[in-house]
DNA sequence: TATTGTTATACTCTATAACTATA
DNA sequence: TATAGTTATAGAGTATAACAATA
């Protein structure tokens, strides 16, 4: 792991920290009012999206994994449901839980999405060249590595 | 650098365009709800970052450079105006303008935070090997500019 | 008593529409 | 009439606190 000395100064590792996170707030913004005409928030496709690559799970996971607290999940859910976009049943051994998973419109639309309507993000990524292109899919394994604190194994 | 081979696929470059939007999103979250009992919200403090970037401009040019529109950077502004980070004053030639600067204890505000209150994403930075951080850091710099050079609404 | 999930409530962020003042 | 900015209002997203059901 940290085999290899710091080039970049304690100011300079700073000035990344900040860096990074204003440029995240910012993008975060346009990519939520981008899809203000979708049927389904970024948020809630990122819902979505955790149940299609980890599977069914209890809404208390499905929180963890999303980093938000059971209540805000209580909401996600019941949007999506409302959409039949998921489907809950019962934990056959402990009633207090549900499982939730994705139903066959649910997953058709996250499919579909993914194709489709991240479009103003794929045009623009589009326009990089190939090298530009790999750094940031290496980079966006790296901070999805921060985000779950953990490297993902998959 | 103008290279324009592409190495990732079609599909490839969607998913990333996709998984991409997914992590910024949660870290987004993350970096928001990590400063909950700071005294300005990272939305204020990605204001305050630009005018100490930019220099003194008005409401207006303000809310573009934030990618927010003019009534939301209103509200931003009266809230570090109330906190005494921001000064206006009026254009010298045009009377319905005015000019928003960092007043002495913004600049020293942002200069703290930019130091020390980032700390949760610092941390983590700190781990990673230096080629890590140098990849972030180039990362950083393609996305800013994938936020400044996008069209508003295309 | 501890855990899982929901309900009640409130705050922040952001937008659109309508308005005021100035050009 | 057009532009810069604000006010009014609404909706999404998120949190904490309190509650119910189950273990």
């Amino acid at each position: 792991m940290n085999d290899r000395r710091e080039i970049l100064g304690s100011d300079d590792q700073a000035k990344l920290a900040s860096d990074l996170a204003l440029v995240i707030i910012r993008l975060a913004r346009k990519l939520r009012c981008q899809r203000v005409n979708s049927p389904v928030s970024i948020t809630q496709l990122s819902a979505l999206a955790t149940l299609l690559a980890e599977g069914p799970m209890s809404p208390g996971a499905l929180a963890a994994h999303e980093r938000v607290r059971p209540p805000s999940m209580t909401r996600i859910l019941a949007a999506l449901e409302e959409l039949g976009l998921i489907a809950r049943t019962g934990h056959p051994a402990d009633g207090r839980q549900t499982i939730v998973a994705l139903s066959k419109q649910g997953t058709e639309l996250i499919e579909a999405d993914n194709r489709d309507s991240q479009r103003w993000l794929h045009q623009h990524l589009n326009r990089l060249t190939s090298d530009q292109q790999a750094l940031l899919r290496q980079a966006t394994d790296l901070l999805a590595e921060l985000v779950t604190g953990a490297p993902q194994s998959s």
